[in-house]
DNA sequence: ATGTAATAGTTGTCTTTGTAACCAATAGGC
DNA sequence: GCCTATTGGTTACAAAGACAACTATTACAT
Protein backbone atom coordinates (compact mmCIF):
# COMPACT_ATOMS: atom_id res chain seq x y z
CA UNK A 1 0.00 0.00 0.00
CA UNK A 2 1.52 3.41 -0.69
CA UNK A 3 2.00 5.68 2.43
CA UNK A 4 1.33 8.84 1.53
CA UNK A 5 2.14 11.67 4.24
CA UNK A 6 0.64 14.66 2.30
CA UNK A 7 -2.95 13.55 2.42
CA UNK A 8 -4.62 15.96 4.34
CA UNK A 9 -7.87 15.78 6.50
CA UNK A 10 -8.90 19.20 4.81
CA UNK A 11 -9.11 16.85 1.36
CA UNK A 12 -11.26 14.21 2.20
CA UNK A 13 -14.55 14.17 0.88
CA UNK A 14 -16.89 13.10 3.44
CA UNK A 15 -14.69 15.47 6.30
CA UNK A 16 -15.48 18.36 3.90
CA UNK A 17 -19.08 17.00 3.95
CA UNK A 18 -19.70 16.97 7.11
CA UNK A 19 -17.99 20.59 8.10
CA UNK A 20 -20.14 22.17 5.27
CA UNK A 21 -23.51 20.08 6.22
CA UNK A 22 -22.73 21.32 9.62
CA UNK A 23 -22.23 25.05 9.24
CA UNK A 24 -24.61 25.26 6.73
CA UNK A 25 -27.80 23.84 8.70
CA UNK A 26 -27.17 25.63 12.24
CA UNK A 27 -28.82 28.90 10.98
CA UNK A 28 -31.94 26.96 10.01
CA UNK A 29 -31.57 24.80 12.98
CA UNK A 30 -32.19 27.47 15.29
CA UNK A 31 -35.02 28.59 12.97
CA UNK A 32 -37.22 25.42 13.83
CA UNK A 33 -36.09 25.22 17.38
CA UNK A 34 -36.76 28.50 18.92
CA UNK A 35 -39.75 28.85 16.73
CA UNK A 36 -41.60 25.43 17.02
CA UNK A 37 -39.17 23.70 19.48
CA UNK A 38 -38.45 21.32 17.04
CA UNK A 39 -35.31 18.68 16.98
CA UNK A 40 -34.14 17.94 13.49
CA UNK A 41 -35.81 14.50 12.95
CA UNK A 42 -39.12 16.37 13.57
CA UNK A 43 -38.46 18.77 11.38
CA UNK A 44 -37.59 15.84 8.55
CA UNK A 45 -40.65 13.94 9.36
CA UNK A 46 -42.62 17.02 9.00
CA UNK A 47 -41.24 18.27 5.93
CA UNK A 48 -41.71 14.72 3.99
CA UNK A 49 -45.55 14.97 5.06
CA UNK A 50 -46.22 18.87 3.70
CA UNK A 51 -44.44 18.32 0.65
CA UNK A 52 -45.49 14.22 -0.07
CA UNK A 53 -48.72 14.39 1.88
CA UNK A 54 -50.38 11.59 3.73
CA UNK A 55 -47.41 8.55 3.84
CA UNK A 56 -46.59 6.17 6.22
CA UNK A 57 -43.23 5.67 8.90
CA UNK A 58 -42.01 3.12 6.65
CA UNK A 59 -42.52 5.84 3.39
CA UNK A 60 -40.61 8.12 5.23
CA UNK A 61 -38.15 6.38 6.27
CA UNK A 62 -37.30 4.81 2.74
CA UNK A 63 -37.18 8.21 1.13
CA UNK A 64 -35.39 9.84 4.43
CA UNK A 65 -32.84 7.38 4.96
CA UNK A 66 -34.19 7.28 8.77
CA UNK A 67 -34.03 4.89 11.22
CA UNK A 68 -37.18 3.67 12.34
CA UNK A 69 -36.83 4.47 15.55
CA UNK A 70 -35.83 8.19 14.84
CA UNK A 71 -39.22 8.36 12.85
CA UNK A 72 -41.47 6.73 15.76
CA UNK A 73 -40.22 9.41 18.16
CA UNK A 74 -40.33 12.20 15.95
CA UNK A 75 -44.02 11.21 15.22
CA UNK A 76 -44.74 10.78 18.53
CA UNK A 77 -44.00 14.42 19.59
CA UNK A 78 -45.45 15.84 16.24
CA UNK A 79 -48.95 14.29 17.59
CA UNK A 80 -48.67 15.44 20.84
CA UNK A 81 -48.36 19.08 19.40
CA UNK A 82 -51.03 18.29 17.34
CA UNK A 83 -49.07 18.46 14.16
CA UNK A 84 -50.39 15.52 12.75
CA UNK A 85 -52.55 12.65 12.84
CA UNK A 86 -52.09 9.43 12.95
CA UNK A 87 -54.74 6.74 11.27
CA UNK A 88 -54.56 3.29 10.96
CA UNK A 89 -55.10 1.29 8.09
CA UNK A 90 -57.84 -0.51 8.22
CA UNK A 91 -56.96 -3.07 5.44
CA UNK A 92 -53.59 -3.92 6.99
CA UNK A 93 -53.66 -2.88 10.95
CA UNK A 94 -49.83 -2.89 11.20
CA UNK A 95 -49.90 0.49 8.99
CA UNK A 96 -49.95 3.83 10.43
CA UNK A 97 -51.28 6.59 7.99
CA UNK A 98 -49.88 10.35 8.52
CA UNK A 99 -51.04 13.84 7.95
CA UNK A 100 -50.53 16.87 8.97
CA UNK A 101 -53.14 18.91 10.47
CA UNK A 102 -54.09 22.46 9.89
CA UNK A 103 -51.96 23.57 12.48
CA UNK A 104 -48.54 21.39 10.88
CA UNK A 105 -50.07 22.60 7.88
CA UNK A 106 -48.83 26.42 8.77
CA UNK A 107 -45.51 25.32 10.65
CA UNK A 108 -44.66 23.38 7.32
CA UNK A 109 -45.62 26.45 5.27
CA UNK A 110 -43.61 28.79 7.43
CA UNK A 111 -40.51 26.90 7.73
CA UNK A 112 -40.88 26.12 3.91
CA UNK A 113 -40.25 29.96 3.16
CA UNK A 114 -37.22 29.85 5.46
CA UNK A 115 -36.04 26.89 4.27
CA UNK A 116 -36.22 28.58 0.95
CA UNK A 117 -34.79 31.63 1.68
CA UNK A 118 -32.15 30.30 2.98
CA UNK A 119 -31.23 28.00 1.00
CA UNK A 120 -31.49 31.32 -1.57
CA UNK A 121 -28.61 33.19 0.67
CA UNK A 122 -26.44 29.47 0.86
CA UNK A 123 -26.06 29.67 -3.02
CA UNK A 124 -25.70 33.04 -3.61
CA UNK A 125 -22.47 34.10 -5.34
CA UNK A 126 -22.77 30.54 -6.96
CA UNK A 127 -23.27 30.06 -10.62
CA UNK A 128 -26.81 28.68 -11.53
CA UNK A 129 -24.21 25.39 -13.39
CA UNK A 130 -22.69 25.08 -10.54
CA UNK A 131 -25.69 25.23 -7.75
CA UNK A 132 -26.73 22.38 -10.26
CA UNK A 133 -23.67 20.57 -10.49
CA UNK A 134 -23.16 20.44 -6.80
CA UNK A 135 -26.64 18.70 -6.06
CA UNK A 136 -26.10 15.97 -8.59
CA UNK A 137 -22.71 14.87 -7.09
CA UNK A 138 -24.56 15.19 -3.74
CA UNK A 139 -27.29 13.15 -4.94
CA UNK A 140 -25.14 10.84 -6.37
CA UNK A 141 -22.71 10.17 -3.11
CA UNK A 142 -25.92 10.11 -1.13
CA UNK A 143 -27.44 6.94 -3.06
CA UNK A 144 -23.99 5.04 -2.23
CA UNK A 145 -24.55 2.42 0.32
CA UNK A 146 -21.96 2.28 2.36
CA UNK B 1 -43.19 36.22 1.76
CA UNK B 2 -43.65 34.41 -1.40
CA UNK B 3 -45.15 31.48 -1.11
CA UNK B 4 -44.04 28.44 -2.80
CA UNK B 5 -45.23 24.93 -2.44
CA UNK B 6 -42.77 23.74 -5.26
CA UNK B 7 -39.13 24.04 -2.78
CA UNK B 8 -38.53 20.15 -1.95
CA UNK B 9 -36.45 18.65 1.11
CA UNK B 10 -34.68 17.32 -1.97
CA UNK B 11 -33.86 20.85 -3.26
CA UNK B 12 -32.36 22.03 0.02
CA UNK B 13 -28.95 22.18 0.68
CA UNK B 14 -27.99 21.60 4.30
CA UNK B 15 -30.74 18.35 3.70
CA UNK B 16 -28.20 17.41 0.59
CA UNK B 17 -25.00 18.09 2.54
CA UNK B 18 -26.05 16.13 5.75
CA UNK B 19 -27.67 12.94 3.17
CA UNK B 20 -24.28 13.00 1.41
CA UNK B 21 -21.55 13.52 4.23
CA UNK B 22 -23.71 10.96 6.20
CA UNK B 23 -23.72 8.43 3.33
CA UNK B 24 -20.27 9.19 2.43
CA UNK B 25 -18.63 8.57 5.80
CA UNK B 26 -20.51 5.00 6.36
CA UNK B 27 -17.91 3.10 5.23
CA UNK B 28 -15.29 4.48 6.26
CA UNK B 29 -16.64 5.05 9.95
CA UNK B 30 -16.60 1.23 10.09
CA UNK B 31 -13.33 0.71 9.70
CA UNK B 32 -11.36 2.93 12.24
CA UNK B 33 -14.44 1.96 14.52
CA UNK B 34 -14.50 -1.91 13.65
CA UNK B 35 -10.24 -1.97 13.89
CA UNK B 36 -9.24 0.61 16.28
CA UNK B 37 -12.79 1.26 18.28
CA UNK B 38 -12.38 4.43 17.92
CA UNK B 39 -15.40 7.18 17.25
CA UNK B 40 -15.35 9.90 14.98
CA UNK B 41 -14.61 13.01 17.22
CA UNK B 42 -11.08 10.27 18.07
CA UNK B 43 -10.48 10.07 14.61
CA UNK B 44 -10.72 13.24 13.90
CA UNK B 45 -8.66 14.18 16.98
CA UNK B 46 -5.72 11.61 15.92
CA UNK B 47 -6.22 12.57 12.37
CA UNK B 48 -5.44 16.14 13.44
CA UNK B 49 -2.38 15.21 15.44
CA UNK B 50 -0.91 12.74 12.50
CA UNK B 51 -1.11 15.32 10.00
CA UNK B 52 -0.27 18.82 12.08
CA UNK B 53 1.97 17.34 14.76
CA UNK B 54 2.02 18.51 18.34
CA UNK B 55 -0.31 20.81 18.78
CA UNK B 56 -3.42 21.82 22.20
CA UNK B 57 -7.00 20.96 22.12
CA UNK B 58 -7.52 24.22 21.19
CA UNK B 59 -5.82 24.47 18.10
CA UNK B 60 -7.57 21.28 17.64
CA UNK B 61 -10.93 22.83 18.49
CA UNK B 62 -10.10 25.71 16.41
CA UNK B 63 -8.89 24.33 13.05
CA UNK B 64 -11.65 21.43 12.87
CA UNK B 65 -14.57 23.42 14.62
CA UNK B 66 -15.01 20.87 17.36
CA UNK B 67 -16.18 21.89 20.57
CA UNK B 68 -13.56 21.42 23.84
CA UNK B 69 -15.69 19.29 25.47
CA UNK B 70 -15.52 16.83 22.57
CA UNK B 71 -12.18 17.27 21.94
CA UNK B 72 -11.78 16.72 25.77
CA UNK B 73 -13.21 13.21 25.38
CA UNK B 74 -11.64 12.31 22.90
CA UNK B 75 -7.95 13.10 23.57
CA UNK B 76 -9.03 11.50 27.17
CA UNK B 77 -9.63 7.75 25.33
CA UNK B 78 -6.80 8.19 23.26
CA UNK B 79 -4.45 8.82 26.29
CA UNK B 80 -6.35 5.91 27.72
CA UNK B 81 -5.11 3.69 24.38
CA UNK B 82 -1.71 5.29 24.48
CA UNK B 83 -2.22 6.70 21.36
CA UNK B 84 -1.43 10.35 22.44
CA UNK B 85 0.63 11.83 25.04
CA UNK B 86 -0.32 14.89 27.20
CA UNK B 87 2.49 17.35 28.18
CA UNK B 88 1.46 20.64 30.38
CA UNK B 89 3.49 23.50 29.11
CA UNK B 90 5.70 25.33 31.71
CA UNK B 91 5.25 28.50 30.94
CA UNK B 92 1.77 28.52 30.75
CA UNK B 93 0.03 25.51 32.98
CA UNK B 94 -3.33 25.80 31.47
CA UNK B 95 -2.20 24.82 28.60
CA UNK B 96 -1.79 20.86 27.37
CA UNK B 97 0.07 19.64 24.63
CA UNK B 98 -0.58 16.81 22.67
CA UNK B 99 1.59 14.76 20.70
CA UNK B 100 0.82 11.18 19.08
CA UNK B 101 2.79 8.22 20.35
CA UNK B 102 4.79 5.72 18.10
CA UNK B 103 1.63 3.37 18.15
CA UNK B 104 -0.49 6.61 17.77
CA UNK B 105 1.01 7.45 14.31
CA UNK B 106 1.00 3.67 13.25
CA UNK B 107 -2.91 4.18 13.25
CA UNK B 108 -2.97 7.33 11.63
CA UNK B 109 -0.78 5.86 9.13
CA UNK B 110 -3.39 2.65 8.59
CA UNK B 111 -6.50 5.07 8.40
CA UNK B 112 -4.59 8.01 6.74
CA UNK B 113 -4.25 5.06 3.74
CA UNK B 114 -7.63 3.58 4.05
CA UNK B 115 -8.92 7.24 4.12
CA UNK B 116 -6.75 8.08 0.68
CA UNK B 117 -8.19 5.18 -0.76
CA UNK B 118 -11.79 5.39 -0.09
CA UNK B 119 -11.47 9.28 -0.89
CA UNK B 120 -10.09 8.38 -4.63
CA UNK B 121 -13.02 5.76 -4.87
CA UNK B 122 -15.14 8.42 -3.84
CA UNK B 123 -14.25 11.03 -6.73
CA UNK B 124 -13.86 7.78 -9.04
CA UNK B 125 -15.72 9.22 -12.09
CA UNK B 126 -16.01 12.54 -11.53
CA UNK B 127 -13.91 14.77 -13.76
CA UNK B 128 -10.49 16.35 -11.66
CA UNK B 129 -12.08 19.92 -12.44
CA UNK B 130 -15.54 18.96 -10.59
CA UNK B 131 -13.97 17.73 -7.96
CA UNK B 132 -11.83 20.55 -7.19
CA UNK B 133 -14.92 22.70 -7.39
CA UNK B 134 -17.09 20.59 -5.46
CA UNK B 135 -14.15 21.14 -2.56
CA UNK B 136 -14.07 24.63 -2.65
CA UNK B 137 -17.90 25.05 -2.55
CA UNK B 138 -17.63 22.60 0.33
CA UNK B 139 -14.98 24.81 2.34
CA UNK B 140 -16.94 28.31 1.65
CA UNK B 141 -19.87 26.58 2.88
CA UNK B 142 -18.12 25.17 5.77
CA UNK B 143 -16.32 28.70 6.50
CA UNK B 144 -20.13 30.24 6.95
CA UNK B 145 -20.50 30.94 9.96
CA UNK B 146 -24.14 30.14 11.35
C1' DA C 1 -54.80 -24.72 8.55
C1' DT C 2 -50.82 -24.19 10.67
C1' DG C 3 -46.31 -23.07 11.64
C1' DT C 4 -42.50 -19.94 10.16
C1' DA C 5 -40.93 -15.80 8.37
C1' DA C 6 -41.49 -11.06 7.34
C1' DT C 7 -43.16 -6.32 8.16
C1' DA C 8 -44.80 -2.05 10.80
C1' DG C 9 -43.93 0.21 14.53
C1' DT C 10 -42.58 0.76 19.71
C1' DT C 11 -39.85 0.25 23.83
C1' DG C 12 -35.69 -0.47 26.82
C1' DT C 13 -31.00 0.05 27.65
C1' DC C 14 -26.62 1.71 26.94
C1' DT C 15 -23.59 5.03 24.70
C1' DT C 16 -22.68 9.51 22.99
C1' DT C 17 -23.65 14.31 22.77
C1' DG C 18 -24.91 19.19 24.32
C1' DT C 19 -24.95 22.72 27.60
C1' DA C 20 -23.77 24.85 31.47
C1' DA C 21 -21.28 25.04 35.45
C1' DC C 22 -17.02 24.43 37.16
C1' DC C 23 -11.55 24.56 38.42
C1' DA C 24 -7.13 26.33 37.67
C1' DA C 25 -4.09 29.48 35.74
C1' DT C 26 -2.99 33.74 33.45
C1' DA C 27 -3.85 38.58 31.81
C1' DG C 28 -5.17 43.22 32.32
C1' DG C 29 -6.78 47.41 34.52
C1' DC C 30 -6.11 50.42 38.16
C1' DG D 1 -0.20 44.22 44.31
C1' DC D 2 -5.13 43.11 43.85
C1' DC D 3 -9.50 42.47 41.86
C1' DT D 4 -11.97 41.08 37.84
C1' DA D 5 -12.12 39.02 33.32
C1' DT D 6 -10.45 35.59 30.18
C1' DT D 7 -8.69 31.32 28.77
C1' DG D 8 -7.68 26.15 28.73
C1' DG D 9 -9.60 22.32 29.95
C1' DT D 10 -12.79 19.00 32.77
C1' DT D 11 -16.99 17.40 34.86
C1' DA D 12 -22.01 16.73 35.75
C1' DC D 13 -26.42 16.08 34.22
C1' DA D 14 -29.97 16.08 30.92
C1' DA D 15 -31.17 15.16 26.18
C1' DA D 16 -30.54 12.52 21.99
C1' DG D 17 -28.82 8.63 19.50
C1' DA D 18 -27.84 3.57 18.33
C1' DC D 19 -29.23 -0.97 18.43
C1' DA D 20 -31.43 -4.95 19.84
C1' DA D 21 -35.45 -6.96 21.56
C1' DC D 22 -40.25 -6.74 21.62
C1' DT D 23 -45.58 -6.73 20.15
C1' DA D 24 -48.86 -7.04 16.75
C1' DT D 25 -50.25 -8.20 12.35
C1' DT D 26 -49.90 -10.16 7.82
C1' DA D 27 -47.68 -13.25 4.21
C1' DC D 28 -46.16 -17.44 2.69
C1' DA D 29 -45.02 -22.30 2.28
C1' DT D 30 -46.39 -26.79 2.86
Amino acid sequence: MRDDPDFDVEDFLPYLLNQAAEASSLEFQRVYNDRYGMLRNEWRVLFHLGIYGRMTASDIGARAQMHKTKISRAVQRLAERRYLIRQRDETDRRVEHLELTPTGQKVYADLRNVARDYNDALVEGLADADVARLRSVLRALAKRRG
